[in-house]
DNA sequence: AAGAGCTACAACCGCGAGCCA
DNA sequence: CTGGCTCGCGGTTGTAGCTCT
């Protein structure tokens, strides 16, 4: 580890002399001037190269999150909150990988943004904004809750079916970390890139529960996720799993009555699953009984062999549009449709030749109806990218906004890979690599 | 009108990773 | 391998401006 920060004169506490506080608009303009013409360079020699009474930190500092002519500022709009709701339940406090996917905002920012506004709106709405999750799974008045619970166990139930529907995994033939890897380790990356579908799945439909205006559109999000499997299959996986512990499901969310049926989603019909009729007649006098039944299934066996895959055309290939495979331009969900990038890299001296894409609608977290947002790995940029589309940051600075990652979990083990939080924490590792 | 309390956000601080001699 | 150095990150603090009483 190298010095402290204040002694190697990064912020020499010795020089008492130089200015803290609130920058004034005469240092600003020394500072754009300088680094306009000479680029930033070394941030602790900038100060005196400049004419600035400031550490080389608070320069930095005040010209990445203030300065940098390629900041976005004003309000939130709705889009970037989403964004930041969804990001922030994958990847936690991670405000840099965050401001990596929205062009123009500061982690700093973010981080502001984060803390007087969303936390506030999600502890309104009954969300732990540490966990991303529902404050008390117990409160029987929530439903929401039941819906989270029903949500997490199905998705994990489909675990092998995801897993399945990996393909070959062709694009991560070209991937490091796959080049010299054994068999069991490439079941190991096809096991967390499907673990990364359900971790994103789960996230997209827990936005829709906030949304607050419609119950979660399940069939959509199978579509979306299983678009090789048919409806009638979910359902009938559906009835299998709770049929386990001998519950009626229907009693508990009778809006999966007809679901998958003939391509009509009956049972998802619009409607408030904070509105009493909503909410099944006998749903709180049954509820430690069904939250009984999901902690059992979930603490049972390991899943048995799913219902049968419905082949698509083209499988095995992993070129289909019809399979959630991986295709050779490193697509990491394929879709007919979803162009939209909501994270997009616009600076072009960043270095993640990757990044977190949402595609898609980019209202359709909200609107059950719609078309799911989709997780897409971009191409990476040619190496000339920068060079063709010079800008002026180009020109002042070579900065990379290179994010590191702690080690964020275990490999998760094939006989564990239910566990959330070991998944959780390890899927994130490769998406934001 | 004035002071207290609150909010938003700019700026600071300390830690630790990466690079290099 | 070690240690100095730079820099980026996330948490925290300071403060200006706004709202409430």
């Amino acid at each position: 580890m190298g010095r402290s920060a204040s002694a190697s004169g990064w912020c020499d506490e010795k020089s008492s002399s130089v200015k803290k506080g609130p920058w004034t608009p005469e240092e600003d303009e020394k500072l754009v001037e300088y680094i306009k013409r000479y680029g930033h360079g070394s941030w602790r020699a900038l100060p005196k190269l400049a004419g600035l009474n400031r550490c080389g930190k608070s320069c930095r500092l005040r010209w990445t999150n203030y300065l940098r002519p390629d900041i976005k500022r004003g309000n939130f709009s709705q889009e970037e909150e989403q964004t930041i709701i969804n990001l922030h339940a994958l990847v936690g406090n991670k405000w840099s990988a965050i401001a990596n996917n929205l062009p123009g905002r500061t982690d700093n920012e973010i981080k502001n943004f984060w803390n007087t506004h969303l936390k506030k709106k999600l502890l309104q709405m009954g969300i732990d904004p540490v966990t991303d999750r529902p404050i008390t799974a117990n409160n029987s008045d929530n439903i929401h809750n039941l819906y989270y619970l029903m949500i997490n166990h199905i998705l994990s139930s489909l675990a092998p079916q995801l897993l399945a529907s990996s393909g070959t995994c062709s694009s991560l033939a070209n991937n490091n970390l796959m080049m010299n890897m054994n068999p069991r380790g490439a079941d190991l990356m096809r096991l967390h890139y499907s673990d990364a579908k359900i971790q994103v799945l789960r996230n997209i439909l827990v936005q829709q529960l906030l949304s607050s205006t419609s119950t979660p559109n399940l069939e959509a999000a199978f579509n979306y996720l299983l678009p090789s499997y048919s409806s009638s299959s979910v359902h009938d996986h559906i009835d299998h799993e709770y049929s386990r512990v001998n519950i009626n499901h229907y009693n508990y969310f009778p809006h999966l009555q007809g679901f998958g049926n003939g391509g009509a989603p009956i049972g998802f019909v619009p409607q408030n699953p904070t509105h009493a009729s909503a909410q099944p007649s006998n749903l709180s006098s049954n509820i430690s009984g069904l939250l009984k039944a999901l902690h059992d299934l979930d603490h049972s066996q390991p899943p048995r062999a799913p219902p049968v895959l419905v082949p698509s055309s083209g499988s095995g290939t992993g070129t289909s549009d019809k399979l959630l495979g991986y295709d050779d331009h490193a697509t990491f969900f394929s879709s007919t449709t979803g162009s939209n990038k909501i994270c997009t890299n616009n600076n072009n001296n960043r270095d993640h030749s990757h990044q977190l894409q949402l595609g898609g609608s980019s209202s359709s977290y909200a609107t059950p109806t719609d078309q799911l947002p989709l997780l897409v790995r971009s191409p990476a940029p040619s190496p000339d990218t920068s060079a063709a589309n010079p800008t002026v940051e180009n020109n002042i600075s070579n900065t990379t906004y290179s994010t590191t990652f702690e080690a964020w979990g275990n490999p998760p083990d094939l006989m564990d890979h239910d566990d959330d939080a070991t998944n959780h924490s390890y899927w994130k590792h490769i998406i934001m690599e």
